[in-house]
DNA sequence: TATTGTTATACTCTATAACTATA
DNA sequence: TATAGTTATAGAGTATAACAATA
């Protein structure tokens, strides 16, 4: 268990890393803010999802979510397909113009990365990625209620954890 | 140099980060948002400094710190003391109810990590502390010039850097 | 002229709550 | 009754640009 000094410094990092994200979506197109960025990554990424399962991997509400979702199938870089087994449910999905989007994403972030983090070594980033996934981790428990998702590697099937939304108003 | 697939994960931990900025977000007073917190906890550590030096320390545009500390000085959390030596700058510095304010909120603070990292070693914090600070000098260097800011100990002078603020409109 | 700080405006992201359509 | 998703509304954070006072 670390000490009281080391959580604030923390605390303080976190607070200020927000200019490193800004400086990140400076580099978007126009179209794309950081929202939609996230949405076609996690597609690209997951494979085709049901929009719960995107709100999860986000860590927003699932309004949140939906609004994402909107703005990227407006302009036709994903589809909502309906889900044969849940008439309710949709299915999300990249369409081939959304892939052209998703490099582009790519080739400007890694630009920008390689050109900020020149001197960086491969195991340094790997070291801040692995401590940053960690930090989520144990955030992360608490909104799911303790339960472990052990990072599917395919478009697979559900997951019927407690979700990320508006809690049912009682 | 770190490879293409490590700066998208990176990116992508850079967006989901969020999630924990957020949950941070959910422990302080209604009456102190983020923005205050971090202004009380700036000069707490750094002591007495100008807006811009604030400024700079927050990473934001001085429009943003004007509006973040114009919310504490209203609450009388901090005072803004004119400045002998520049009648256009404002010396800020923390009340003793500032003080309070800034001890409640380190409470809360450690409070919260305590709880979360519970299972973390001091080393692994000093290490994610330590690469967060490198990340954000790395990112730093473009807005700042390319001039390393060496963190004054002491509420010191100057630093007529260039500043961050809305570029004067030419 | 240039700089310090303030304010007005606009945009993004977020959560809450109410609503629909299914289950 | 409960869940998947949508939408309306409100709040926080930010940047840009125009402005006042001073250097």
């Amino acid at each position: 268990m670390a000490g009281q000094a080391q959580f604030e410094e923390l605390a303080r990092q976190l607070s200020a890393i927000g200019a490193v994200k800004r400086d990140m979506g400076r580099i978007l197109p126009s179209d794309c803010p950081a929202g939609s960025a996230a949405v076609l990554t996690l597609l690209g990424r997951h494979g085709d999802m049901r929009m719960s399962k995107l709100a999860e991997l986000l860590a927003v509400d699932m309004s949140v979510t939906s609004r994402h979702v909107a703005h990227v199938a407006a302009r036709g870089w994903i589809e909502r397909l309906p889900d044969p087994a849940d008439k309710r449910s949709r299915i999300l999905r990249l369409t081939p113009v959304g892939v052209d989007r998703l490099d582009d994403l790519y080739r400007r972030t890694t630009h920008l990365f390689a050109e900020r983090l020149s001197d960086w070594t491969d195991d340094e980033v790997g070291q801040l990625i692995r401590l940053m996934t960690r930090l989520r981790d144990s955030f992360g428990d608490c909104r799911t209620s303790a339960v472990r998702i052990p990072e599917p590697a395919a478009p697979v099937v559900e997951e019927t954890t407690l979700t990320t939304r508006t809690p049912a108003s009682t």
